[in-house]
DNA sequence: CTATATTGGACCGACGGTCGGTCTAGACCT
DNA sequence: AGGTCTAGACCGACCGTCGGTCCAATATAG
């Protein structure tokens, strides 16, 4: 039928990967088909198979490397000797949330498919990683802020992995209103008053000097909201 | 083939939700076909279709029937006038904990089961409702509280919502020990940090007393490992 | 030219769901 | 009481789509 297109193999696998994440996107994880992916890339079945073994491989290695992509940011921010606790802290909250922000055309699409009913597992798959990786990271960065005696905790590891789950709850909490079509005075009201309420549950829990995390909040979310 | 036996919209409809409880509960609810629900009911394709729209709506119903137990269980135990706010928050983990408690023949199977990979929408949906269902519940609780001069909050509403969130947090993050097949005194030490991590963190939010959800939540900590 | 990596698409069983039709309990007649 | 009628419980062949397999055909490297 058609002609032979061949490429190399990195290639193939990520036109494979951008394609799906498009659709993904779109369409959500369960009502794409295999099928639908290689219509859009222009390839055959055997192809696909050639480079994932099962369609949720596909899912794995994307959600792969859009976390990679991310870690290798903040870790880059926040690798610089003679950084305090607070900044890193300030730094992990504003890189990893500015990364969605930084390509903020892909932003609604992605924002919605995520945070959307019909992708719950890559939407469980992204978070469950995400968390996995930050975690270690921000539990170094609690330690330090102990030592700096800016933070009071008895429990660094644990204090990380419930902030990390608050982030995701914050974020889940907060996506319906910030992904509503109408953004108005009263849903900025809400998300708010949320942002605050979370910022000094945090505060609290690792004893930060208060104000020190809902400045970094507020300021990321003004941001947001300007630039939509 | 088989002789037709009849029976009561009602009932046929129970029975259904019954097997379906069963199976999703061993094999997952995507692994588990609707042929499957119908050879262990005993019924035809036809039948099944008759009283479900599709399988997601089985999963509905189930998940409805299954929370709404819970729910009249938690609002019966705390609808008592001169209940105070400390005691009706009590109360609101104990029972809604409780719950799993009771059929504890049933705990092992079903928490495995909703903390498992393969039932991701079984738990989603459940944790969803739960959430929605409770938080206005703990919402007038806490307003209760603050009027009663022992809480102390100025968004009841969005307090009552994290609160909500971070109970399936703590679920989620405690479950992966509980059901270990071992749970050693490492485990349990882990286990009992997070909780008083998380209590303390509460306490705080709502501005509780030190000490007074933490010592309802080790109690039902210690219960439930004692009945293992 | 040979060996290997890549590609294409026919093919498969299992899935969720549809459809036209059968059967019977119980309400309603006479 | 016995006969008739009908709502709705019940059946299973059938459908399109899915993720996944298989292997022949082809391009490229050496």
């Amino acid at each position: 039928m058609n002609k032979r297109v061949f490429k190399k193999h990195e290639e193939r696998k990520d036109e494979i990967m951008e394609a799906a994440k498009e659709l993904f996107a779109n369409k959500g994880y369960e009502k794409t088909s295999v099928n639908d992916v290689l219509k859009r890339v222009g390839i055959a079945k055997g192809t696909f198979y050639h480079y994932f073994r099962s369609k949720e491989e596909l899912l794995e290695s994307m959600v792969g490397k859009m976390t990679d992509l991310i870690t290798g940011h903040v870790r880059k921010s926040i690798d610089q000797p003679g950084m305090n606790a607070l900044d890193k802290l300030s730094r992990l909250f504003t890189v990893s949330g500015g990364a969605k922000v930084a390509n903020k055309k892909y932003l609604n699409i992605i924002g919605k498919a995520i945070y959307s009913e019909s992708n719950l597992l890559l939407r469980q798959k992204l978070v469950t990683r995400s968390i996995r990786i930050f975690t270690p990271i921000l539990t170094d960065i609690i330690r330090q802020g102990v030592e700096e005696r800016v933070f009071d905790t008895e429990y660094p590891e644990e204090a990380a992995e419930l902030i990390m789950l608050m982030a995701r709850d914050i974020n889940e909490s907060v996506a319906p209103y910030i992904f509503a079509k109408e953004l108005g005075k009263k849903e900025e009201e809400i998300i708010e008053r949320k942002y605050r309420l979370w910022s000094d549950a945090i505060e609290r829990m690792i004893g930060a000097p208060k104000g020190s995390i809902e400045s970094t909040m507020m300021k990321l979310w003004e941001e947001y909201r300007d630039a939509r």
